[in-house]
DNA sequence: CATGATTTTGCATATTTATACATCATAGAG
DNA sequence: CTCTATGATGTATAAATATGCAAAATCATG
């Protein structure tokens, strides 16, 4: 038996992340709805830890709407986020990219969503004013992390708003 | 901080916000019993309601403790920095900006150059995760800085300008 | 004032979400 | 391969939140 392509979790957190930018999610069990279609049979609870985990929340939109959404604010900028990142260079197990001073947070929040989703190959990254440092799965995996995020970040520029 | 009292509606709900800016609320239940002690009492389902109308919304912290915060709300479409100024308050010789989460070290940036171009009377600004002290040269201009760190930021379009 | 309209609130309850605990799956060590 | 540790998940339930409805309060108007 093969290995599963892409772990499991992940790739039911990236959809989660896509189903709610798309505003469709408006309680757990809409979530755990969406997720079958899908081909993911959770239940509510793992729901609920998926999107603790994911950071996002519940509110009500400008039409008096439930809906999940994200508090983090990188959708405020997410039609500009390439401008967020200066450069981005590898080292061994690490990516380290420099962003305008203050923004470094700011992109961090964003890019660490990419790993939880499972888009980027990291176990984590922290910021500080202008650098953020990505810390890649494999030991020599710091070169194609940092194209990866690269590529993360451009392809995040045509994300759908939130509404 | 001081905020003008109208009715007992807009009052309780003034009172709600500075709660939830001190970060003090972590659920409903908390809130009636702070709005008790502030001489408001209501139930859980007033609390509720007040919520919804300030846009709060519930989510666990950095700390994995649950929150009540806010949320920018119909903003979050444009790419101007105005979004991530949520609320500016001031006291005596100070003004305290919030943001969402994680734009504080971005927005204080931007505030930084209009200081040290001489736009804003300040003498410095320091930044957390979400919010943002700018110290005021008079030691009673904290209310007039407020004022003048609101416009500036409405004044400066684009996030694009930020590098 | 009086009165009808509108808003705010509490009560009771439905709905929704979080979590303790048991189980299952998986990875790594030996 | 077996054992152990760690993490993910479901089940059942507790906790928390939202809301229909009726009552009270507030407002507008003659």
């Amino acid at each position: 038996m093969s290995k599963l392509a892409i772990d499991n979790l992940s790739a039911r957190r990236a959809l989660i992340i896509e189903l709610i930018e798309d505003g469709l999610i408006h309680s757990q069990t809409d979530l755990v709805k969406y997720l079958a279609k899908g081909g993911y049979k959770v239940t509510q609870a793992t729901a609920s830890r998926d999107l603790e985990e994911l950071g996002a929340v519940r509110g009500k939109d400008s039409n008096g709407v439930f809906r999940y959404q994200f508090i983090s604010p990188a959708e405020v900028v997410s039609n500009n986020l390439t401008n967020l990142l200066i450069s981005i260079d590898s080292s061994a197990n690490l990516a380290v990219a420099k962003t305008p001073p203050g923004a470094a947070q700011l992109l961090a929040a964003h890019i660490d969503r990419g790993i939880k989703a499972g888009k980027l190959a990291g176990i984590g990254c922290i910021a500080g004013d202008d650098t953020i440092m990505i810390i890649s799965k494999s030991p020599s995996g710091g070169a194609a992390l940092a194209k990866a995020v690269d590529r993360f970040i451009s392809d995040s520029g045509s994300m759908k708003r939130v509404k």
